[in-house]
DNA sequence: GGCTGGCACTCTGGCCCTGAGAGTGCCAAT
DNA sequence: ATTGGCACTCTCAGGGCCAGAGTGCCAGCC
């Protein structure tokens, strides 16, 4: 598609602009050690490439900055493998060699440490339920038409929902409810959960109580994706116009849009988004770059940097790559 | 201190500097009702208040804004009593109808609440732990050396542990410990549980769970206050420096100082902290309005709006008061 | 004595202009 | 195909200028 020098035009151009975050001139281009051409060859080709939408000028007599396709095309086909520093995989080394206590805790920690590491915000998708299954259940009774239940999975997240009644529910109902739903539950994951066969009318209480349970586990299970979004500082200093970090930090505020959001890249295939290609209009200066982290070998979460389009996309990429097998080994771990 | 002339031209100087983020003038202060004097008169008079150190002049020739102790004076004897809008108390009415699946969710859309009551950003500390009394004890076995430990409190909050042992532990002896740790701990509160008499020597096994499981309770509960923080990106809109926006920013990400910070105000006597008050250096420029909330009548945790040093406070204070008041009933009755 | 109108003075902020600098596109020459 | 040269364009920083807002002070007035 664009012959070698072409290609190492662009490279130099969105490399330098990541640096400098300057429209780059023919002349630095040249400049560059591996383009041993003249400035007027490269603005022919930069002319050419600006032709085939990987440029763009800002304005006439300016130097080209890249487009989304331009990024594009430099994170596809001239990236670099990306290794991280020796601090940073220290950094990470000694972060998941520590212990952490609840995985909430521990997940809030994991989006700084995402962030530290590449100076942009960071979002963690803690596990689903569903994935993990279910290690323990109990039922504990908060007064006469309250029951609380806790619910432990394998990966040591604890999820609590509240039962209310209409009417009083007593000691031995709530002992035998509990027995059944540790039969029903401990073992699988939420979402192969069966329910047992329907009678419409629940003439004991304690079935009232099993299939209360069951209904609010299952419904709430989807809703309770918990989000762990850190460096949100970074954006202000990666971005000059105000109104637009206003913006993207209005958009990380709403927890189930960053959720889908990451889901969504994820689910096309791809580890990096670039401006709308993230769907989000506010985004549009923006990248994402994604990663899903696996416990026991199955799909658990997502985690994401945040950062403009000229961010370090190989060092992202390498980031998110490393923290997500580490987080995901480290969760495996622990169940 | 301040005769009545002078304290209606402070206010006025306040409300209209709240309003409009710019240096007010002489004039503007006379054109308002309630003070009929000329301009002269009130400059005359703002020249006293300068120098008796209640405004500043950004440089010569510019009208005044207040400094610190204007702010506080205004806050301390000018403050009208708040009440909050029809559609506020709506808002506010609404949120605690609804109800709340999961604690660390409602805290959360909590701090959103109060954010959008003010278009600041807010924060919410949760209920620390050695207030409410434990209600059950729970220990479950994950592998044949670590157990995870699942505490659950009078107000529905649910606590989790993990427990690693350098030997295998049978489940007679996880049974045992489970028992004696309810005999322990349920009923009291995490700060009152007692510590059985120590003998250098744990013989059996589960007296071993018994003291790792106290000790992990008794030390974790400190450092686990969880902490919400919402509309961060109305800080944006609030500031014009951009430097400083994202030093508040990384402060209000440093979850351990955010809690001092408000449990300092708040040891202080005070509701409001204004600039320096707040004990942080790069909160010169802002305000913190913080109020208590309790649980079954004892203090359990604090909220708090932290904004521009000009920022309404009589509607935050009011705000404050009752998304606290409010928030400890909900929380009451839950437990 | 306290208040007021008048007046000279000061400082900022917006505006325009200008020149330097950076970069481009094109063309003729190699 | 590449290159050096050249005329052209556009931005950006700096400087001068003016209007506007506000002050401080003083002399007069009630």
């Amino acid at each position: 598609m664009l012959d070698e020098r072409k290609a190492k035009i662009l490279q130099a151009v969105v490399t330098e602009y990541i640096e400098t975050a300057q429209p780059v001139g023919s002349g630095h281009v040249a400049a560059k050690a591996d383009v041993k051409v003249s400035p007027a060859t490269v603005r022919n080709d930069m002319a050419a490439l600006e032709a085939e939408g990987f440029l763009a000028q800002p304005h006439t007599s300016a130097g080209r900055i890249p487009t989304e396709k331009g990024y594009r095309f430099f994170v596809d086909q001239l990236g670099g493998p990306g290794r991280l520093g020796a601090s940073e995989t220290q950094q990470v080394r000694a972060f998941f060699a520590q212990t952490h206590k609840q995985i909430d805790q521990m997940l809030a920690d994991t989006s700084r440490l995402l962030s530290s590491l590449t100076h942009n915000a960071a979002v963690v998708v803690g596990p689903q339920p569903e994935v993990t299954t279910v290690r323990s259940v109990q039922l504990v009774s908060l007064n006469a038409r309250n029951i609380l239940l806790v619910v432990v999975f394998s990966n040591g997240a604890v999820e609590k929902y509240s039962l209310e009644f209409s009417e009083d529910v007593d000691e031995l109902s709530v002992n035998a409810a509990g027995v059944q739903l540790s039969t029903l539950m401990v073992g699988t994951s939420l979402a192969k959960i069966s329910t047992p066969s329907e009678q419409n009318e629940q003439t004991s209480i304690s079935e009232k109580i099993v299939s209360l349970a069951l209904e609010k586990v299952k419904g709430e299970s989807h809703q309770s994706e918990h989000v762990f979004i850190g460096g949100t500082s970074q954006m202000v200093s990666n971005f000059d116009a105000v109104r637009k970090v206003s913006e993207i930090l209005h958009i990380l505020e709403e927890q189930l849009v960053v959720v889908s959001l990451l889901e969504d890249v994820l689910s096309r295939g791809l580890s990096v988004a670039i401006g709308r290609e993230t769907g989000s209009e506010a985004l549009a200066d923006c990248a994402l770059v994604v990663a899903p982290y696996e416990i026991d070998g199955e799909f658990a979460g997502t985690i994401g940097v945040l950062g403009p389009t000229r961010m370090h996309y190989d060092q992202a990429l390498s980031a998110v790559a490393v923290v997500a097998n580490r987080l995901g080994r480290t969760l495996s771990e622990n169940g």
